[in-house]
RNA sequence: GCUGCCGUAGCUCAGAGGUAGAGCACUCCCUUGGUAAGGGAGAGGUCGAGAGUUCAAAUCUCUCCGGCAGCACCA
């Protein structure tokens, strides 16, 4: 018999006959190892216990000590066990598929009534029995006719379908948790008795298109959260909470920031204390721009169809734009005009008008551009997703040879940005020319090698996100991490080598030709409303000082601190601090605990004492700790505070 | 847009065929209190909109509108 050499983590070497399978390797080992082994490792790939080695190579026995390999194999597991719940329970439903995501899993099946919380906490216990069961887990490859057949019997139409999309080269392998059994890739758990009955959640049931086809059938997907242990799942379910507590549309309500109402659905009605925000932010992103070079234009809200025909929008995102139309008995001419959903084309008109010189370029324009997009009414989301929202949009054009450069500045421009806004790491996405593109292959060898060579220059190594550029150029993504994990994708910076050409933009080279520009689309923020949301969720509400919209609430202890509680606010807001007072007749308790609920970082409390000796004293949001100074000391502080980070000393 | 759920006072929610409820917020009165809720009184509602069933609808049915979760979408 054939011999094979497996080398272990320790790097010792042991020969075995060929065919032998992890399970019989950890037996070999030691026998608590065999029945505590969950998985292997085998030259890298994560093996079922059951799968044959064939050839020499490296091998780990994986526990559920192994971090990542037991999470997999747990939440996979769980898949399974909750479709055989589900079928032991309703024999007429039919299964499809239950992929592991990030801290569980799901699994979609056909069924014609939905399924309710109810059933949830049904199928859960059936799960734990299943658990208890301690079912053996088994494998077998089977000829792919045999597995066609058997589907066909048993009529899970979606299984027949999934097997057709096996490649001839991989086989189809078949599991079975107790009698039950699945169409599955594995690997497996031993047996269900492996799972951690008390560390797993059924969470939500929703509907999902068959393969993620929204002209499929609709099926019914079961959510369910997995951990190792008991301990995991509870700080899982507690990191949700602290989540929900930080939704930037409940803190909207609570901050007062902004409202929306059924007559507008998707646009964002400002409250002062939101639009102070959007403001102040709008006001730091101008002088970003003017030092970046910018020059800041502004383009209409409502423009004639024939532009974005000519732009190529109208042929591809008619049904996302909103149309205007002039009432017909009113009208005196018919044109059909469309409320912007995007700022480039007005932007290559402003770019051409006059003749333009090589001397001009690299020409970069800025707009705090105003779009508005019929986005459908499910993917709207508090003031993330909105239909009417503002870009810090800008185009950069110029030359081929200038993509690098400009690429490379802008890098460094954003990253000051992200930096001062509190965000410290982000990271980039390369997305790389899709199937269906314009220009030739030549152009986009050029693009892409620009701005990867850029972005290495700058000290990042981007991800690939192979074939996800837009049609008309290679762009890359600016992805932020939240203080909870999150990621947003905020800044974007993409190359166009289409725009120009249906605009007929047109500048005249140094031979006295007239060349293409090439346009490069870039935002930092990606949208204010957007951005704002991130903000408010990055910071819980409690924004940095000089982006929160109530700065410093001054409190009167007693009545007789009246007068002194208005000039110490006035002394502030000539400082520059947004200051208000709360004389109301209440004690300081009440107006601490009501101003910390509101999120104002700092509360100036003045009673009879502070009055005498022309102190305040101090307490910041979060800290129980107060201190008092000088009204003097107190306006400077807080008026250097107040300022944006990039007008700092 | 699709599947499911939800819409009651400014906010958070209870009420599930028989005259609309609570807490907080709001107004007024008492209280001048030293760092996260002092006490009392009062006011506040076409129960998302429309239609239907019924002697009677916040409650049951249908249609719209809006929201939530997920899916699909995101120039």
């Amino acid at each position: 018999m054939a011999k094979i050499s497996l080398t272990f983590p320790d790097g010792g070497k042991r020969a075995f006959s060929a065919g032998t399978t992890p399970s019989q390797v950890a037996a070999d080992i030691s026998g608590p190892l065999a029945k505590k082994a969950i998985s292997a490792t085998v030259n890298g790939q994560h093996w079922d216990l059951q799968w044959p080695i064939e050839t020499d190579a490296s091998i780990v026995i994986n526990t559920m000590q192994s971090t990542e390999p037991a999470l997999e194999l747990i939440r996979h597991d769980f898949a399974h066990v909750m479709a055989r719940a589900v079928q032991e329970l309703w024999a007429d439903v039919k299964v499809t598929i239950g992929p592991v995501i990030a801290n569980g899993w799901y699994y979609d099946f056909d069924r014609d009534a939905p399924f309710t919380p109810e059933d949830l906490a049904v199928i859960e216990k059936k799960m734990k029995e299943i658990i208890n069961l301690r079912d053996p887990v088994k494998t077998e490859v089977w000829d792919r006719n045999v597995a066609l057949e058997y589907y066909r019997n048993r009529e899970e139409p979606y299984k027949i379908e999934l097997i057709e999309t096996i490649p001839d080269s991989e086989p189809v392998r078949m599991y079975w948790h107790g009698d039950w059994q699945d169409l599955c890739r594995g690997p497996h758990l031993q047996h269900t008795g492996q799972l951690p009955a008390d560390a797993f959640k059924l969470v939500s049931v929703a509907g999902a298109y068959w393969r993620g086809d929204s002209t499929r059938q609709m099926l019914q997907r079961i959510y369910g959260v997995a951990f190792r242990n008991r301990e995991d799942l509870k700080a899982h379910l507690h990191m949700l909470e602290e989540a929900a507590k930080r939704d930037h549309r409940k803190l909207g309500k609570d901050m007062n920031l902004f409202h929306f109402q059924e007559e507008a659905p998707g646009r964002v009605f400002w409250h002062p204390n939101g639009w102070t925000i959007y403001v102040t932010l709008q006001d730091y992103m101008r002088r970003q721009q003017r030092r970046g070079g910018y020059v800041e234009v502004n383009t209409p809200q409502v423009v004639d169809r024939k532009l974005w025909v000519a732009s190529g929008h109208w042929d591809k995102y008619q049904e996302n734009m909103f149309i205007v139309e002039v009432d017909e008995e009113h009208a005196r001419e018919k044109a059909i005009n469309a409320l912007k959903p995007m700022n480039c084309p007005c932007h290559v008109q402003i770019f051409n008008r006059g003749l333009k010189s090589y001397r001009d370029l690299p020409l970069r324009m800025a707009e705090f551009g105003s779009c508005s997009r019929y986005e459908p009414s499910g993917a709207l989301h508090g003031i993330m997703r909105v239909r009417g929202f503002t870009q810090d949009d800008g185009h950069i054009f110029c030359r081929e040879d200038q993509i690098e450069s400009e690429t490379r500045i802008y890098i460094d421009f954003l990253s000051g940005i992200y930096r001062d806004l509190g965000f410290e790491s982000f990271h980039v996405n390369f997305a790389d020319r899709p199937e269906t593109r314009a220009g030739s292959d030549a152009t986009w060898d050029k693009a892409e090698k620009a701005l990867l060579s850029a972005t290495r220059a700058a000290g990042i190594e981007p991800r690939l996100n192979p074939g996800e550029g837009a049609f008309y150029g290679p762009k890359l993504e600016f992805v932020l991490t939240d203080a909870i994990g999150r990621d947003w994708q905020c800044g974007t910076h993409q190359v166009d080598f289409v725009l120009p050409e249906r605009l007929n933009a047109t500048y005249v080279g140094m031979d006295g030709e007239k060349h293409r520009p090439v346009m490069l689309h870039r935002a930092a923020l990606g949208s204010f409303e957007r951005f704002i949301g991130i903000l408010i969720e990055e910071h819980a509400g409690k924004l940095p000082f000089w982006l929160a919209p109530r700065q410093v609430v001054v409190a009167s202890i007693v009545s007789d601190a009246d007068g002194y509680v208005h000039e110490v606010a006035a002394a502030l807001q000539t400082a520059g601090v947004r200051a208000e007072t709360d004389i109301r007749n209440e004690k300081i308790n009440y107006k601490v605990r009501e101003h910390s609920t509101g999120k104002v970082p700092v509360i100036l409390a003045c009673g009879a004492k502070e009055v005498t000796e022309r102190t305040v004293s101090i307490r910041r949001l979060g800290e129980k700790r107060v201190s008092t100074v000088t009204l003097e000391q107190a306006v400077v502080r807080l008026g250097q505070e107040a300022l944006p980070p990039d007008l700092r000393t």
